[in-house]
DNA sequence: TACCATGCTTTGACTTTCTAGGCATACTCG
DNA sequence: CGAGTATGCCTAGAAAGTCAAAGCATGGTA
């Protein structure tokens, strides 16, 4: 299928993921929503990205996680950002500001 | 391997091929050299991620290509925008320039 | 003659993301 | 009590894009 407007770009989504975990622990569920709200509605993470996301992150080292109970009384796997986590969020966030300063000089390149 | 920092994100070499050849027809290796400078030294585009690119982007009908000899007297497969390729471009900036913002605003989340 | 820069192409592997489901539990409402 | 809905996790399979690493050919130069 082409690729909708809405899309991310591969490579981002884990940067979204760190960032959102970085603002206290939460389940995948409410990173969805936290991102969505962050975004200003402008970013919509499908389930079936974003699990398979969270396994990666965690394989890396990136986040622990911890079954816990929520607030409405549901088990949820609930993330949290380690300190080699808050690391690679600071160096995806510097890279993704070196391609987005790339990408603008090309574009003003008259 | 892990992702290097310099590499691209999976949906912006299209939009960029664009935009090189959009300054005027020019051959694959040119069009390395032209992003190259274009970006300030800060992209370096793989020969093996253009060339696929190229006949991707010309399947679609975004550029058209002409063997011709270039100012070297070799030959060279110069590729021009379509019209339909403008109008692509255009899109991808005005879809880059809302993913730049979305994740702007991920970020500024305290 | 040998080498180097230019120029195009292909192969295979890899990673990420998406679509499209399935499964389970808590709560609410008729 | 039973049905529906929202919440919550997970997986399989496919699609797509990129990269590394090659090969091949030609023109100019030492």
């Amino acid at each position: 299928m082409t690729r909708q407007k809405a899309d991310l770009l591969q490579g981002t989504l884990d940067m979204l993921i760190l960032k959102a975990v970085s603002l206290g622990p939460l389940h995948g569920y409410g990173i969805i929503q936290r991102l969505r709200q962050m975004s200003g509605e402008m970013l919509e993470v499908e389930q079936g990205s974003l699990y398979p996301a969270l396994y990666r992150i965690e394989q890396k080292g990136w986040v622990s996680s911890k079954w816990e109970v929520n607030e409405t009384n549901r088990r949820a796997k609930f993330y949290a950002l380690t300190r080699a986590g808050r690391r690679q969020l600071e160096d995806e966030e510097a890279s993704w500001d070196r391609l987005v300063l790339a990408i603008a000089k090309v574009r003003q390149t008259t």
